[in-house]
DNA sequence: CGCGTGATTGAAAAGCATCAACCCAAGTGG
DNA sequence: CCACTTGGGTTGATGCTTTTCAATCACGCG
């Protein structure tokens, strides 16, 4: 048998999948669509017709202010479902993003309706893991309000390690992380001034190193130590 | 007929709810309890047996950091469910604390699978209620990473007095917000002193009044201009 | 080679935190 | 009835964190 996908890997970070439903997932995303970077998924405001579900790449969630400001308020990983919500809300309330070029599957929103109706044990799952996105969130909020700048980003460097090592895309204490500091600055609510200031820092205080587009964690501990990380907001089994 | 309570009220935002689910409703949320202030509902790490629902009163989701700093990331006003993740989440990772005297529904947690078992239209209405405390969510990670102490607040209060316009509790551009400057501090993400000085500020700009627990909103178009506030994220019909 | 995007660094200023006092009003107990 | 206490609000002074502005650097690409 073939090494199931991100989507399917991630779900089962929640509990065993039926053979059916599995085979079931299989089929569905079994085509993907690619999509190039910086490449809108959907736009605030829209009321589209398609979810969307990562496979690869990376994407985010994100709002702009009044004055132009970006924020980002989550990033989509492989396995990640991208716009569950729209089966209940009729309007987006934010804009989707993909930050590198993806893989990304396209389903009709009605397929959300089949799941609830039909397979109550996969529409348990995409509950859990929409609460799980929801908790990240509360995290991200903990994070940006109460820490400065140094664990604030090395906060989010353990996070990202325990999402990308849940679908198999870490090696080690090192990922591929390929976006630009300008990103890194409007997740954090940090200027790229200071994103890059920050960063050196913590490169010379041997925390985390940041080079093409890949992180290296020398002591994964002592991160999460440096951070004040809990891993249990995610909610992995 | 009497008057709904703001739990049914609220999920009346959603949609008109079948006769027997809101006489449903009315029969399991008739005997609240009553809670002090500064109490915790539930404590991060809790597996609990109950799940709560605001019928009076305001509450709050925190979380401290390790460093003992304290980060609201919800206010629950009344009509508010307070924790319907627990029926998917096994352990709780924050805590609740009521910040005035509260009346609070207390059903036991076997009662969300009986709804999501037997009362579909109940089920997409809390599922309704869910995704948009989660949105919430979302805007105030926008509001505290991207604006400045005044507007910050200012959008805040913008949207409370929305919430609290739905279920009635407005009275022109006034409403009860009986909290102490730390509280608001810890949800704002500043100190306390950095509170009152823009609060004072807000005031001599004639934008917001705060005395005795009471917010009083001269022009509130203006207050929604200055803070950029647009309130199609609270998803209200 | 020149161009553009992103990364890096320095200098100055803004925004906010912290520390420390002090005020005020509502209890509380003698 | 009044002195005392206490929790929260207010204000000033000072310093740290972060932003902004501006310039420079590195590198891939037509």
């Amino acid at each position: 048998m073939t090494t199931p996908n991100a989507f399917i890997r991630k779900l089962q970070g929640f509990g065993p999948l039926g053979a059916d439903d599995r085979q079931w997932l299989e089929s569905i995303t079994s085509t993907p669509n690619v999509f190039a970077a910086d490449e809108d998924l959907v736009r605030e405001g829209d009321n589209p017709e398609v979810v969307h579900v990562m496979l690869d790449g990376f994407a985010a969630r994100y709002k702009l202010t009044a004055e132009g400001r970006r924020q980002i308020f989550a990033y989509l990983v492989p396995g990640d479902f991208c716009d569950l919500h729209i089966a209940v809300l009729k309007r987006l309330d934010h804009s989707i993003t993909t930050l590198t070029s993806c893989k990304i599957v396209r389903l009709p929103s009605k397929i959300i309706r089949e799941i609830t109706a039909q397979r109550p044990e996969l529409t348990r799952a995409l509950w859990w893991s929409s609460l799980v996105d929801e908790a990240i969130l509360r995290e991200w909020l903990v994070n940006i309000g109460q820490r400065r700048a140094e664990p604030r980003i090395a906060h989010l460097l353990c996070e990202l390690h325990v999402r990308l090592n849940a679908v198999g895309l870490t090696d080690d204490g090192s990922f591929e992380l390929p976006f630009t500091q300008e990103e890194l600055a409007d997740t954090m609510a940090l200027s790229t001034v200071h994103i890059n200031r920050t960063l050196k820092e913590l490169r010379e205080e041997g925390l985390a190193t940041w080079r093409s587009g890949r992180i290296i964690i020398p002591d994964m501990e002592r991160l999460k130590e440096y951070s004040g990380f809990n891993p249990s907001y995610l909610h992995i089994r």
